[in-house]
DNA sequence: TCGGTCACGTA
DNA sequence: CGTACGTGACCGAG
């Protein structure tokens, strides 16, 4: 692995800066992912500010990156919170109190203090005018900014060495570093998949929506009249209706009521009951349905994130809240229904991945419970806890869940008493991080993610430590992947525990073992010492539908 | 124009 | 059993 730093800055149209602890160059360069791709045949490993900010001209360049150090990502993990633009990083690494987040425009009182020449003031803040792009006026100046950025690097280093390597058998890198390594690589993903995009079948797509939506709207008052139908086809079941507006949950509740059902609310779950033996309630929710697919995953949906190439694109990030990463335009939340449409590209496949019972393996490992590690050394983890418990299938893995996400009604509480008793690292683990939670302590994931927390939030705690070093394992999972894809394959979608690679046909055998490998190759060093096993559902198909 | 609430899709 | 997230429509305050 190529483990050497070198911090790149890059001044689009002038050229790069590298900095390394042995000293610092500067390349005259115009076409920079170019130039990189020449420099050397192996690639070190780039520290950037950003991959959101210098990976895009090397993606764009066709420059394929093997490794990378985020500062932003790296500071996140480390300090927790959301701030990661530079002068908060700058910040963080040199216990500074956070700057003023920054603005668009430079205020004249922010410059008092500063000069186009120095990038550290003399209260120890990155100047404002470097942060805003000052450091990109010359060649000269972009290698002072590789310099601070390989400083910060090696801060951050520093104290990711000194954090805890909670594993059994620790290794030779410690798993913070580790983390480190893939929340980079996750980071640059993100920018990767915005680019892009997830392949999607606009002729599919379209055949699955017109018969629920109708066709694509004319204009507005096409669009208002059709849904005024769709409304009254609604409103025509129930008693003095025609007024009624169906978006406005107060006055669906006062319709239920006039029509005799009497609810706390209108969500769908509480009417779906009453579907079967009442046509009104059947016509309201398949209403309910049409009218979310017309308004979130509709025709202007379409329109506003699918490109002519056919391609979903969304912005990507790479860890929020416990660490998951997110995505916006649908890409997270995208129906069932729609799936078909995911559609591999001509001479394509689409190989998808998924862990199966990813969180209590996780758990079993992060808590360093041997009984829990015994049980997920088994294909179905469930199978040898109920046998423990002295339940059935669907009990123990009730308890297990309930365990992990905080149960509050009583229905697993027996063979949660169980499971105290059979599992005490791994419940303990649970309670003390919900304890923290209460307290508002932070806490650190089994890979070192800082969780700030505050005062109450027992529940989101207890669920965070696991959920969250889910996803650290599934981004060293995927950061795998993503080096050893061959040319013309990507990744396409993540999906907190799932993984889609569009691949030219002939390589999906090989991308498909890739995944499998891939993954054994992160558990090793990710759950060394634990005997836990990680599995994953491996197929090829032409659309994403197909390959479940 | 803004934040809060309801509702609902995914994991 | 519960947690997380993003989206869109509505409400009421400003």
């Amino acid at each position: 692995m190529p483990d050497e730093p070198v911090a790149l800055a890059i001044v689009p149209g002038k050229g790069m800066a590298f900095a390394t602890p042995g000293g610092s160059r500067a390349v005259q360069a115009l076409d920079v992912g170019a130039a990189i791709g020449e420099l050397t045949d192996e690639q070190p490993r780039f520290v950037w500010w950003s991959a959101r900010d210098t990976a895009a001209p090397l993606i764009r360049g066709g420059c394929r990156v093997q490794a990378c150090w985020d500062l932003a990502a790296v500071s996140r993990l480390l300090h927790g919170g959301s701030r990661d633009d530079v002068g908060a990083v700058w910040a963080a690494t040199h216990e500074l109190s956070p700057p003023a987040p920054p603005r668009g425009e430079l205020d004249l009182l922010d410059l008092d203090d500063e000069s186009d020449d120095v990038a550290v003031r003399s209260d120890g803040q990155l100047s404002r005018i470097w942060q805003t792009g000052g450091w990109s006026r010359d060649l000269d100046t972009a290698m002072r900014w590789a310099e601070l950025a390989l400083q910060v690097q090696q801060r951050q280093h520093a104290a990711l060495r000194a954090l805890p390597d909670p594993r059994a058998t620790p290794g030779r890198t410690p798993l913070p570093v580790l983390t480190a390594y893939a929340e980079s690589a996750a980071a640059l993903l993100a920018v990767e998949l915005g680019e892009t995009g997830l392949p999607v079948d606009r002729d599919v797509l379209s055949g699955i929506l017109e018969p629920v939506i109708g066709p694509p709207p004319v204009d507005e008052a096409h669009a208002a009249a059709r849904r005024r139908a769709r409304d009254d086809a609604v409103r025509r079941h129930f008693p003095n209706a025609s007024d009624v507006d169906l978006r406005n949950p107060a006055q669906v509740l006062q319709m239920l009521a006039r029509f005799g059902l009497n609810l706390p609310d209108t969500r769908s779950w509480r009417l779906e009951p009453h579907a079967s033996t009442s046509e009104p309630i059947a016509a309201l929710l398949a209403w309910r349905k049409a009218e979310r697919l017309s308004t979130t995953y509709g025709w202007s949906w379409l329109e506003r994130h699918v490109g002519a190439d056919g391609r979903l694109r969304g912005s990507w990030t790479a860890a929020e809240g416990a660490g998951r990463m997110t995505a916006s335009a649908g890409l997270h939340n995208m129906p069932a229904e729609l799936r078909p449409a995911v559609r591999a590209e001509p001479g394509h496949v689409l190989v998808r991945a998924d862990l199966g019972q990813v969180e209590p393996r996780v758990l079993a490992v992060v808590s360093g419970d041997a009984a829990l590690a015994q049980a997920a050394r088994d294909e179905d983890m469930y199978a040898p806890v109920a046998a423990r418990l002295g339940c059935d299938r669907p009990t123990a893995k009730v308890a297990v869940l309930a365990a992990m996400y905080g149960q509050t009604s009583g229905t697993a509480g027996n063979a949660l008493r169980q499971m105290d008793r059979t599992y005490v690292q791994a419940m303990s683990y649970l309670r003390n991080a919900e304890e923290s939670g209460r307290a508002g302590t932070p806490l650190r994931t089994y890979g070192g993610r800082l969780l700030r927390m505050q005062p109450g939030w027992g529940r989101f705690a207890r669920n965070a430590v696991v959920q969250g070093a889910a996803a650290e394992l599934f981004k060293a999972w995927a950061a795998t992947v993503r080096a050893g894809l061959p040319a013309g394959a990507q990744i396409v979608l993540c999906l907190h525990d799932e993984l889609l690679v569009h691949a030219r046909r002939e390589d999906a055998e090989a991308v498909a073992g890739l995944l499998s490998d891939a993954l054994a190759a992160t558990a090793r060093w990710w759950a060394a010492g634990s005997g836990v096993r990680f599995v994953a559902d491996v197929s090829v198909a032409e659309s994403w539908a197909a390959a479940h």
